[in-house]
Formats: C-alpha cells, sequence, structure tokens
DNA sequence: TGAATAGTGTCTATTAGACAATATAAG
DNA sequence: CTTATATTGTCTAATAGACACTATTCA
C-alpha cells in the first residue's frame, strides 16, 4: 500500500479557540455568534479554517482570534489544545479542527467582526450545565479547555495569566477560587504562592484598590512550573 | 470573509503513533524503517494517511499500527498526543499529523508490514541524542511522547501500562526508574504505590521471578490518577 | 472608632525521604 | 550459610491545613 499522491484523502482544516478569563466572579469563555450557516446565530468558539494551504495553524489561530474578536494574540500566550476529527463533527462534510487554548486578563469587551456576528464573554457554567447550546462538538472542546485550566493551575504558573500586571496576591487567589469553585485560605495561599521560588517578583509598589490594608503588587517571574504544585484538595 | 467551500483549502491528514515500553532496563520506542520515499530507509514512528475522508482519526491511528508493526491496538490504550501541523514538514507537500501516544508491556519483537520495511524498538536515547537521524519532525514528536511519559507517571497509573500483568511492586517500580533515569528507594516506593486507594489489586498470587523472596502480584485497579501525585524529586 | 483586607506566626497531623530490621526464597 | 529481594517499621524534616494575631488602610 504504497503513498500514492492521488489517492491521498484531504479534508478541510480548521482551527478555533478556547478563551478564557475570570470576569464577575466567574470563569468565562470568549464565545462568538455565528453570522453564518452551519448553525447561523447559534454560539461557537472563534475559529475557521486555515487561509491558504501554506498557513501555519498557529498563525491561523491569531488571525481567527483577531478577525473575530478584536483580540491580538501577540498580547496572550496561545497553546495547542487538541484536534477534535470526528467525521460527522461538521454538516458540511469532513473538517478537522486544530483546538487552541489561551487565558486572558479581564479585558475589554470584544468586538465582533469576520464570520462573528457577535463576540461575547460567557460564563462557562451556563455552556456546561446546557443552559446554552453551542455549534459542533463545541461543548465538549469548553469542557476540555475548562478542564485543562483547572489542572493546569495546580502546576503551572497559569494563573497568572489571569491577571492583569501588576497584581496583588489576593487578586491570583481569586482567581483560583474561581477556576477551581472553592475558597482558598487566605493565609496559607498567601504562605504558599509567595513561597515558590520564581513564581512572583515584587514591584515594589503598592494598591489599596482591593480595600483594606494596602498589598504588595506583584508581576511574574521567570518561573513557568511549580515544584511541589498547589494541589486542589478540598480545603475548606 | 464568508465560508465560501470552494475557497477552503484541503490538505492531507496523517496519523503517526509514539508506543513507548521498558526492555532491557531503557525507555524504547517502536519505530519502523520507511519502505518508500521520502525518507526512504530512515526510521520514523509508525504511522500513515487516513485510508478515506471518512476514516476517524482513532480508527486510522489503530489501522496503521497493526499494518506497520503486527501490534493489536485493542491490547492497549490509545491517546491523542498532539497535532503537527508546520507547512514544509513534509517534503511532498502540507500533511498535518494527528500523533497517538501508547505505553505497552514489553512485548514479542514487532512484525513490520505496509509501508514500513522493518519495524523494531529502539532506545529513546539515541533518538534524543542524536545517534540516529529520523524521518521528518519524528525526532520532536519522541521528545514530547518521552516527556508525555515522564510527566504522566507522577499523577497517573500510566506506569501500570508499561507491566504485563500480574506484576510485582518492583517491576513497577523499574518502569519508573527507568523511565525517569535514576533509581528510587525500594521500602519508600513500596509503601507509597500500595498505599494509594484503588491503584493495585492484589491477585493473592506470589513470584520468584525477580529473585530473592516471594513478592506479591497485583493486578491494575480502577484508579487511574493519583492524588497526591508521586513527583520525580532528585531522591537519591 | 470599626470594617476590611494584608501579612506573619503558630500549632498539629500528615507526608517524604533516609534507613534499620526482619522475612523468605535460591543456591 | 550467603545472597538477593520483599516488606514492615521507625525516625526526622518538611509541608499542608487550621486558625490566632498584628498591621494598615478607608469611612
Amino acid at each position: 500500500m504504497p503513498d500514492k499522491p492521488w489517492r491521498i484523502p484531504k479534508v478541510a482544516v480548521a482551527v478555533d479557540l478556547a478563551v478564557l478569563t475570570v470576569r464577575a466572579d466567574q470563569l468565562q469563555i470568549l464565545l462568538v455568534e455565528r453570522a453564518i450557516a452551519p448553525f447561523r446565530g447559534m454560539l461557537a468558539l472563534p475559529g475557521g479554517f486555515i487561509a491558504s494551504k501554506e498557513e501555519d495553524l498557529d498563525v491561523a489561530a491569531a488571525r481567527e482570534l483577531a478577525e473575530e474578536t478584536g483580540l491580538d494574540a501577540g498580547q496572550l500566550h496561545l497553546e495547542q489544545m487538541r484536534t477534535y476529527g470526528a467525521p460527522d463533527r461538521d454538516p458540511r462534510g469532513r473538517v478537522l479542527t486544530v483546538c487552541y487554548f489561551a487565558v486572558v486578563p479581564n479585558l475589554p469587551l470584544p468586538t465582533a467582526g469576520g464570520d462573528a456576528r457577535a463576540a461575547r464573554w460567557t460564563p462557562v457554567d451556563s455552556v456546561l450545565d446546557g443552559d446554552i447550546d453551542m455549534a459542533f462538538d463545541h461543548r465538549t472542546i469548553v469542557a476540555d479547555a475548562v478542564e485543562r485550566a483547572r489542572g493546569k493551575l495546580e502546576y503551572t504558573t497559569l494563573g497568572a495569566a489571569f491577571c492583569a500586571t501588576p497584581f496583588t496576591v489576593s487578586e491570583l487567589r481569586h482567581v483560583y477560587e474561581t477556576v477551581w469553585g472553592h475558597p482558598l485560605d487566605p493565609r496559607n495561599f498567601h504562605r504558599k504562592i509567595t513561597g515558590v521560588a520564581g513564581l512572583l517578583v515584587a514591584t515594589g509598589e503598592r494598591t489599596t484598590r482591593d480595600g483594606g490594608r494596602p498589598a504588595a503588587l506583584y508581576r511574574c517571574g521567570p518561573a513557568t512550573t511549580m515544584h511541589p504544585p498547589i494541589l486542589r484538595g478540598t480545603e475548606r
């Protein structure tokens, strides 16, 4: 069974983006309302087909994000998450979608464009609980993205990506509490998170924006992983 | 920019497999010698193009594994690892490859077939150290697979997949030592691994195949993850 | 002043890692 | 008996989680 080029099936390739943030005490995901068929008018992840046979996947992801939501991929870290390729996942025919994952601070409301009629932040619980119907297999993709975020908080510095720089320890804790869905002891969290070498760098500034005693401001340090991890046990 | 089907670029889609095992005190990976161009005669991961526009990715992976190496995917757990899609990664043109990851016990030597001239187990160190040239970007893929295995040993029951059932605690420890590349204290390992609820189930049998005092035999229990994880610290 | 949050300290139960000691096989 | 491996136990330092207490702002 040699590789005969004229026999190799060719399929359409898309990229989709699962962009998460914490807004209004909720883990939210960036969704668009589809302006075109199929699933016209339904909510979907931003994304679309690669622009040409030569376009790199990472480039396509950044382009679609900018086109449909106005977000600049230069300001965030896109990482490949997983590829979804069930033969019947798109009614137009075989479409493989390579899904990307990103986390951003609480940003201004996105602006729709391209194939998207509207772009908005949506609580992931609305999606996972089935309150919102989603196009294609995007509900599954959202679930995978949420689980990835929850897991990566444990052993990476992903949490800081949810915060605008500079941030306070309690702002970072609020991210953990929101993503994991349960409260953490502020004192133990402070001790643990500031004890990880290279994770946080104090700017020397302080802020009272969270109320109460002024809190020290930090920016991200060089560390990207935590050993040992902060496990999401059932603290409290 | 509406979705005009006649403008959507179509690309070739392949699946590749990174199948790991522990043999002769080394972490080894299943490679094939390519029988066809490009990279004819060079070593590569088993894999190939999807057979039709309708073939599911998981099915394609199992089929290619059976065709090229004679292994039955029904006997192992294939999980999707990552998709590689750099525009220039295949000299024939744009080819997207969805890579799968699996771990197997020390199996009989594989039998080549399909587009593979030969199939054999190869120490991953030979690949990672550059002693072996590999086709396409497969050296990168091997590195990613090894890192995935090392990481998943910490918090999942993947290690047991390296062992033929039933197995002893010291056989399982040997897997950890080989994959991580450093020795572990047999007594502490025994205490930790048997202390994880649902991980190991004693068969009641014993064996002396490892020499010395007879060791209890175990099979896998229902647990798939470990909390807390066994961290690959610099023990010893 | 009180309310709110920041940050430090302290205590206890648990765990990791080092390693002693005993158990049971083969030769 | 010697050697090899299995398994249990013990000790100590580090850590996690609970929570008291002090510090510093604003209203």
